[in-house]
DNA sequence: CTAGCAGCGTGACCCCTCTCACCCCGGGTT
DNA sequence: AACCCGGGGTGAGAGGGGTCACGCTGCTAG
């Protein structure tokens, strides 16, 4: 499993248009961190400056109420990246990130990312598809936490989970408590609905994955009908 | 107030770094169109490929439920844009887009756009940075939505606006009603709620404007004490 | 002037969910 | 074996806030 530098650089996509030469290139400026699973990668307000491209792992990018309460803006897997809203107008980190496995990050200095945004427009319109598509995530996220109640916005996560994976299995490994708190929940209530979901022949759950069903059900929970 | 489509184009902050005379030969690309007070300027779902420049009046994002019930993820106003999403990922465009009052809009296509993007860094960067910042703010909504209750939603909201404003008066017309659609709330409750307000002394309304009066206790309703 | 409409104020009711409190299971550990 | 701990199941109770139903006010338009 252990890819070098340039290996993992060549699977971001962000860079797939680059030519062979700056990739290695790329590699030569970063630097490889580990972090164990749990620790915090980034606090929000710290002042960063810095890119992350996750090698191996997974990383949740996730806000922290004042009583304590975690929202999951979003879960990062290999040849991802974060970290680049602070380089690109350098405000102070807008969530905390956490390792939730073992991961290993790339690091690349502002001023290497920011060079190679000036002068290659292909990367700064990958940046920009990226960033576009993130954004109409967060404005669906935004949809559906005021449109749908628990049983919508469970039905849309395991919606787009399958999705994800381009089937009706979904084997990335989800807990109800993880679930909750990517759609704005409680455990217990997560718990319940998808003990309904399964008694409806809406999904199917064993101890490692869930698979889909029956999708129009779901989509219809989901108001996608 | 009737501006030129070069004024209007000199106003935008996206365009700020461009030479007079790019600004010129954009001006002559743009077809400008007006929008009566109501109408909609483009659905959700279609398959747009210009980009938008309010030049005069408002317009808002918004996305509609399945029961016809509205969230409104943002409020546009002169100098702003939108649109630019489904031209940099050509995918559908995302959400609704609809006149609050009059309004005119710059209209540019998609490949004039594009080429510009490719061509000028500036620009690309200044896209960067206005979607940056657009998805840092759908983040903290998602935030709030989640971690605050309808007080707290509120009260974040009146200090948004303030800010916007520059100080502690909110000159803007936001009816009950548009709070409420854009906190996920209901008129009601955002009626009770800004009551309740007022009569602790946190705001002062009066028919055409909202002044905070006690900001501290405002920020510690929403959760930023 | 009177109608009509957009906004706001308020009470009543009720339901979705959150919270709290336990219990159970399976798989590592010592 | 005896524990511990992460994950999951469930009941009971309470409450925030949505929905419904009116009433009021102040514009803008005939």
């Amino acid at each position: 499993m252990a890819l070098s530098p340039l290996d993992v650089i060549r699977r971001v996509p962000l860079f797939e248009s680059l030519p062979e030469t700056e990739l290695a290139h790329f590699a030569e400026l970063t630097r490889e961190k580990t972090y164990p699973k749990g620790s915090v990668i980034l606090f929000e307000n710290d002042r960063g400056d810095s890119l992350f491209l996750v090698a191996s792992g997974q990383v949740k990018v996730v806000l922290i109420g004042e009583d304590g309460r975690e929202v999951i803006l979003s879960v990062l897997g290999p040849g991802t990246f974060f970290g680049e809203m602070a380089l690109i107008d350098d405000s102070p980190r807008s969530a905390h990130v956490i390792a939730m496995e073992d991961s290993t990050l790339l690091v690349l200095r502002r001023e290497d990312f920011q060079q190679r945004l000036r002068s290659s427009p292909e990367v700064a319109i990958g940046l920009l598809r990226e960033l576009s598509r993130r954004l109409r995530r967060a404005d669906e996220k935004i949809g559906s936490l005021v449109l749908l109640d628990v049983n919508g916005r469970v039905a849309d996560l395991l919606l787009r989970a399958a999705a994800e994976e381009g089937g009706d299995l979904i084997r990335r490994k989800l807990t109800h408590h993880t679930i909750a708190q990517m759609i704005g929940s409680s455990r217990e209530t997560v718990s319940r609905t998808m003990r309904d979901f399964v008694e409806r022949g809406f999904i199917m759950v064993t101890r490692k994955d869930i698979t889909l069903m029956d999708r129009p059900a779901l989509l219809s929970a989901a108001g996608r009908s």
